[in-house]
DNA sequence: AAGTGGTCTAGACCACTAT
DNA sequence: TAGTGGTCTAGACCACTTT
């Protein structure tokens, strides 16, 4: 708590010269030069990144958050609203403001694209085929930002719609992170995995990199999806996120495309 | 001008109620009942679609509107606040803001998601293949919102990037709005086909829906692209919007993403 | 009634760009 | 020097939720 910078407002109403932090003050040489929102924004997910306020709860409230920091409350209110407009936080009038969670039904889709064609989505069903530890291979270490050779936890698994199998995912993790990860746990879990790593594991995915190309099945996808070998399937390989961009999940879907389609939007 | 509804404050500081437009007054039953900075950037966008100001133009200072609009700079702050964020206009500080263009370095990419998986991205190059007009079928029509049978321009033509052809883009396009478009003013174009829509046909796209698909190619996409047939591409159907969420591109793209992939960030 | 986020105003200063 | 957007403050009222 002693080491964060001291809060420099470097262009207010001609009033007091903002500093806080713990018990700072005078001979600021403003090493960072940045806006008193973005300095306090850093402040709020580094609270978020050590755990301080866990996915679900409720964070202080604007005033209070500008009393503590030593600021005015619309400017914790601009810092919170680029945290919310990147999924960190979610606001609610009347409550408060609470920090994220993939447990909730408007987060179910957000980290997954793949739609029916026709009729209402709705979440699929889990099937793990195999979890296992290994060491990690370099490609992998280096998309994790991880030594080659490390822990991983290699996790493979099934996903189908009303029955029909068409996700088939492979993922990387690092084993430091997911220590006690087994099928079973995976297996009794019902909804999107990324609530289970928040629950249990403590770590919440706040964003993630995609790259798609096109490739056709072989023998072992196209045993799992029930398809010919030779189908086309698209290749999704992801990486997501956890707080300060650390990388924390490789995953390789092959999605089959012949009922669904990956939904995007291009704003 | 005078059938713009009233400007109505739901909501001030104890103040005037301020009321807007064409020297309206009084009665006021709040039809609307949004926030001002929400009118006001109805307001706006509608001057952005009736072409008021058009595309790479600046438009009126903060100042200026709130004098316009009878509201304080700091609600059309908000409301440009979001064009922003819609990428509806850009702001450069000192100098203004201005409406979005598509001839800008910042916006090549935007609508183009393929890249190469190793190496520095560099907008491909255009060969038309052929354009011609014909009349809309109902699953077009439909998704360009016109009526079936209407006159619609056919395009198809091929991207390739350092001469290896990788894109085939099929597009239709209400013939209403692209009435005088020939291959030759297309080939002589360099750049997103987008910069020629606006400059040439007065059609700004502000935003795009994408359905991703893996499938593989046939006879002609095959002998185009310069691959065997059967060789998984990427089917990318994209349905493409102007100001007010009007429908003026159906696009049917198939990606070789054998050296470049599509490139998506969820957040 | 009290507390929360949501909206609106007014005024100040800063950073950048042009003249 | 003047004008633009960018930041910050202070204070008010509104809408919603809980006690």
């Amino acid at each position: 708590m002693n080491s964060s910078p001291p809060i420099v407002n470097n262009q207010n109403a001609g009033a007091t010269q903002y500093v806080a932090g713990s018990g700072n003050s005078a001979s600021v040489t403003s090493p960072t030069f940045s806006p008193l929102y973005q300095q306090i924004k850093a402040l709020i997910t580094q609270s978020l990144q050590s755990g301080e306020w866990k996915p679900g709860e409720l964070i202080p409230s604007e005033n209070e958050l500008a009393t503590r920091f030593k600021v005015s409350q619309g400017t914790v209110r601009k810092a919170i609203d680029e945290l919310s407009a990147e999924n960190l936080v979610v606001r609610r009038q009347g409550k408060g403001t609470f920090v994220a969670t993939h447990h909730e039904a408007r987060s179910q889709f957000r980290f997954l694209r793949l739609l029916p064609d026709e009729g209402v989505p709705h979440y699929p069903e889990n099937r793990i085929i195999e979890v296992k530890r290994l060491r990690a291979p370099a490609d992998v270490a280096r998309l994790l930002d991880i030594k080659s050779g490390d822990s991983v936890v290699f996790l493979r698994r099934v996903q189908a719609f009303s029955g029909v199998p068409t996700i088939l995912d492979e993922l990387w993790l690092p084993g430091v992170i997911f220590k006690g990860l087994t099928a079973e746990r995976l297996n009794e879990y019902k909804g999107p995995m990324y609530g289970l790593f928040e629950t249990e594991f403590g770590t919440h995915m706040i964003r993630a990199s995609e790259q798609i190309r096109a490739v056709c099945a072989e023998p072992l996808a196209a045993q799992l999806l029930n398809v010919s070998v030779g189908t086309p399937l698209l290749n999704v390989e992801r990486v997501s996120f956890t707080y300060g961009d650390k990388p924390v999940e490789l995953r390789r879907g092959l999605y089959l495309t012949s009922a669904h389609h990956y939904q995007n939007e291009l704003s």
